[in-house]
RNA sequence: CGGGGUAUAGCGCAGUCUGGUAGCGCGCCAGCUUUGGGAGCUGGAUGUCGUGGGUUCGAAUCCCCCUACCCCGACCA
């Protein structure tokens, strides 16, 4: 491609709503432009690097042995509210309505839709197994979109369902979805894990996420330091505490905190380590009003928290709930002598404990020598509903738990018969019966991809593309092309014998345009290899080449060039 | 949805408090010079000051309504 024909549109100023650094790159370099909040055009140039994620993609979904397919993205209602997710997938369902009046809504996932089709299209067990994808633009109207591509409403996913007759053979296709899954994000040339995850509203049984790795991850990922296991901090156990629960040694007593609110100021005032606070956190759940506690140094997990029985989708407790129950605002509050009965859960740490100071209740005041069964009733349930850790201990042995950060850019999910229950997909098995099938699903976040990739590899300059991502492979730059004949063929020259190597190769033809400016949208579009061809390489039958990961150019012989850096392209 | 903020040229911003000719930088166009790390000079084009209403002789500026966007919290590929 020659920049002359080509549409490059690099700026040197940040925009100003940009706050993530591939987001920003990417509207610096020209990839993406925003039409509305989370809804973005790709650019020739970003398209590039967006088709070459999705090309990955394909090859190993077929390499797999799934068979491509592509549905409607607007689906109808009825479909929805078979699984009764019309209302349960909440606002971030954007619903519309056609000239009739029929209400339909732009697909967000696909599960309604393929198993409508299979239990059309699929009647016997000899059908089974089979595995569809597609790639398509999916919307979810997020509550808050933002980091450009990386949180968009509308997206590229690659969505695939597979269907079988039991149990097993899911299990098994489910294996090799994980292990295809492991291919792409290789091939991509990325830096990712495999954590165990929860499942959250697609359901099923078990499910695993891919997480690129990044500080910039909106995700807390925890592995053990024995045994490779890795989990969404959101599933990750805490052991239990090692040690019982040592016997009161301090009497119950109040004390003055009068500006004192959070666990961190109680304990600096009191001069105790965070670890003997315990945090207060009020929710409204089925059975009503409840206290979690965890200690001071630890964090609630919400997560863990909607598992528990009798809790279900709970909700903060208002600030009136809360001083109707306790007789104080927030920031006092804790479980000892309520003015109302309440339910408390109490992470096992926290049920460990003697001797630990919590809100009084009353505006001003802690109390601290608070002991169980002494000082309060026993906690009505004792279970994990906090966060892992960094260095903490894992369970069974597995050693310490580290926490790094992620961007989830894959989910697979065992669905059991979830779907095919509600929509009555089955098939005849070898005996005649109908059976209803077992169903996986396997996501992948195309355009996420591309923005993780560039928060995982980029500098001062610009982005840094992996070779299998790059929306070019090489820049072709002439220097002094608009006085040197010379120059001007010889690079022509060359952009046609790379171009016949089968390379992506960009020629920056443009007139009157110096060698800084050329440079500098190269390192910042990201370009992976550049040669510059000059009167002064020339004269000694040299170009001068450069990997954007190096410091500094390399001259080499004309002669042989492009079959070197061919095979350095390809390795 | 709750809380906070912004809206002025293609982009980044000043001007608003204290009402009176709409500005700066980048980019864009033309010419000349320059040419190995985002060139210099000269000249030029570009705005319903987010929308609607009000106050006023006069509104980017003051008041009201609306809308869009951004940031902080509960979601997910």
């Amino acid at each position: 491609m020659r920049i002359s024909k080509f549409h490059l549109a690099t700026v040197k100023e940040t925009p100003a709503d940009a706050d993530v650094i591939s987001q920003q790159l990417m509207l610096r370099a020209g990839m993406i432009r925003k039409l509305a909040a989370g809804i973005y055009s790709w650019t020739p140039l970003g398209l590039r690097a967006l088709r070459k994620v999705e090309a990955i993609v394909r090859e190993e979904m077929n390499r797999a042995g799934a068979l491509e397919l592509l549905m409607p993205s607007i689906q109808p209602r009825e479909l929805w509210e078979e699984t009764e997710r019309w209302a349960k997938f909440g606002g971030q369902l954007l619903k519309i309505k056609d000239r009739k009046d029929g209400e339909f809504c732009y697909g967000p996932t696909h599960e309604e839709v393929i198993t409508d089709f299979a239990r059309n299209e699929l009647r016997s067990y000899k059908q089974l197994p089979i595995n569809f994808y597609q790639i398509q633009t999916k919307f979810r109207d997020e509550i808050r979109p933002r980091f450009g591509v990386m949180r968009a409403r509308e997206f590229l996913m690659k969505d695939a369902y597979s269907f079988h007759l039991d149990t097993e053979c899911m299990q098994r296709e489910y294996q090799n979805m994980y292990d295809a899954y492991t291919r792409i994000f290789t091939r991509l040339g990325l830096k990712f894990r495999a954590v165990a995850a929860d499942t959250g509203a697609i359901g099923g049984s078990g499910s695993h996420e891919f997480h690129v790795l990044a500080d910039s991850g909106e995700d807390a990922i925890a592995f053990t330091s024995e045994g490779n296991y890795a989990a969404n901090v959101e599933l990750a156990e805490a052991a239990a505490p090692a040690s019982p629960r040592p016997a009161p040694t301090e009497s119950l007593q109040n004390v003055a905190t009068p500006t004192q609110k959070t666990c961190e100021e109680v304990a600096e005032l009191l001069g105790l380590p965070l670890s003997r606070t315990v945090k207060s956190f009020a929710v409204v759940g089925e059975q009503g009003f409840v206290l979690v506690l965890v200690r001071g140094d630890h964090m609630v997990n919400e997560i863990k928290l909607q598992k528990i029985a009798g809790l279900g989708d709970f909700r903060l407790a208002t600030e009136a709930e809360i001083v109707d129950h306790l007789g104080s605002t927030p920031g006092f509050i804790g479980p000892v002598a309520p003015v109302k009965a309440i339910s408390v859960i109490a992470d096992r740490s926290v049920a460990a404990m003697a001797d630990f100071v919590v809100g009084a209740n009353q505006a001003g005041f802690h109390k601290r020598g608070v002991n169980w069964g002494r000082d309060l009733p026993e906690p009505d349930v004792v279970a994990d509903v906090r966060n892992v850790v960094e260095g903490e201990p894992a369970p069974n042995g597995a050693g310490t738990w580290s926490i790094a950060r992620g961007i989830e850019v894959g989910h697979v999910f065992q669905l059991g018969q979830k779907y095919a229950q509600a929509m009555g997909a089955q098939v005849l098995d070898e005996n005649g019966k109908a059976r209803t099938m077992y169903m996986g699903c396997y996501g992948i976040g195309v355009s996420r991809i591309v923005a993780a990739a560039i928060e995982q590899n980029h500098d001062a300059a610009g982005i840094i593309w992996p070779e299998a991502i790059a929306p070019f492979h090489i820049a072709v730059l002439p220097l002094g092309a608009d006085r040197s004949e010379r120059v001007r063929e010889a690079a022509e020259k060359l952009y046609a014998e790379l171009t016949a190597a089968g390379l992506d190769v960009l020629l920056d033809d443009r007139k009157g345009v110096r060698p800084g400016a050329m440079f500098a949208d190269q390192e910042l579009i990201g370009i992976p290899h550049r040669v510059v061809v000059g009167e002064r390489g020339l004269d000694a039958g040299q170009y001068e080449y450069r990997s954007r990961r190096a410091a500094a150019n390399e001259m080499k012989p004309i002669e042989g060039f492009v079959d070197w850096v061919t095979r350095e392209i390809r390795k």
